[in-house]
DNA sequence: TAATCTAACTAACAATCGTTAGTTTTGTAA
DNA sequence: TTACAAAACTAACGATTGTTAGTTAGATTA
């Protein structure tokens, strides 16, 4: 496969466009970090915004292959929600990068690849939302205004990407269980 | 004063920035917005940058200036962390544009200004922190690791502006009172 | 060895960028 | 009405943008 190149350089890409954003990489930029030409790109990828499909897509559908999985098995709300966030915080690891260009970068799509990046967010948040009104429902859950919880919950996992950097020596395991336990029981 | 024509100016930017990004925007953009040429709008500013930096300086002060009243004032750390969270609202909700600039596209400031803002950032993380940490000595907050209770309560705050628009019916009054409760209390 | 393929190169394009210079219109105060 | 200042205009600049065309060096395969 011809996988190899094209991949350097949506990694390289995906980390300049995390820094700056999408608008502010040059083709030249990119093609700098990898000591080449800008034209030189051009054997390997259609167009720029081909990177920041390649990019969103990618981890868009790692998103959605989770939730489908933990929502087709059987469980209570609260440990579905536990999963959904452990879920979340392995793919931020593994993809960190690649979720900023989720978070910050999708309305440079164009076409086509802007609808389907805005359905899947759509869907992944409507997924969301039925797991939390479950919980409500099955009394696990306060039954306040859901879309603060839904907010709250997601915006932290979201942003993950911005504070990994800096989590330092805390391990994986151990950030699973202080973020499921703030975020579920608070901090009283 | 001669403020109105540039706040006019700083004002229609916020909001194309707030959709697009910084970089993404141009001055044609900006002057087509209000109906005038380019070129114009030299009158009134001196570049680029100088609105990107009126909006995130300005905005930024008001979080500097709200923390310090809070933190000069004597009460526990759970009543200063639910009127931190009270304030992020408040100013949220009326400068939800400058946020987003804040927020994404503080790192195209140049030179003294964009040290600035970094540090004004800084500045506040850390009378955030000690508030957590405050608390924990307290006792009022669970000891568990500070920098996660810190990430999680700041990420929901500094996203809220996205959230803010979908926020619909909610009364400010409603919203603030249930986000205090599910970022304290937790959802179960 | 000859042929093919991969991946780089140089050179250049049209478009757009932020910005400047100089000029004209518009509204207000004397 | 004249004088002045505010705020718009036209035209253009050099730089940078994403991208294309055509070419070349090096490795792999027939």
């Amino acid at each position: 496969m011809k996988l190899t190149r094209k991949k350097e350089i949506v990694v390289v890409a995906a980390k300049l466009f995390k820094e700056k954003g999408y608008s502010a990489v040059s083709m030249r930029d990119i093609a700098q970090q990898m000591d080449i030409r800008a034209a030189s790109l051009y054997n390997h990828i259609k167009g720029k915004q081909e990177i920041l499909y390649s990019l969103v897509l990618h981890v868009a559908k790692e998103f959605t292959n989770s939730t489908q999985t933990i929502t087709s098995q059987d469980g209570t709300a609260l440990q579905r929600l536990k999963k959904l966030i452990e879920v979340h915080i392995d793919i931020t690891v593994h993809h960190a990068d690649a979720i900023a260009a989720l978070n910050n970068d999708w309305m440079h799509l164009d076409g086509q690849d802007l609808l389907d990046s805005i359905a899947m967010r759509d869907q992944y948040e409507e997924n969301f939302r039925s797991i939390i009104k479950q919980g409500i429902q099955e009394k696990q859950i306060k039954a306040k205004e859901p879309e603060v919880i839904l907010f709250s919950i997601l915006s932290t996992l979201r942003t993950l990407y911005l504070w990994n950097e800096k989590r330092g020596k805390l391990e994986v395991n151990v950030l699973k269980k202080e973020l499921v336990s703030v975020l579920i029981s608070g901090i009283v």
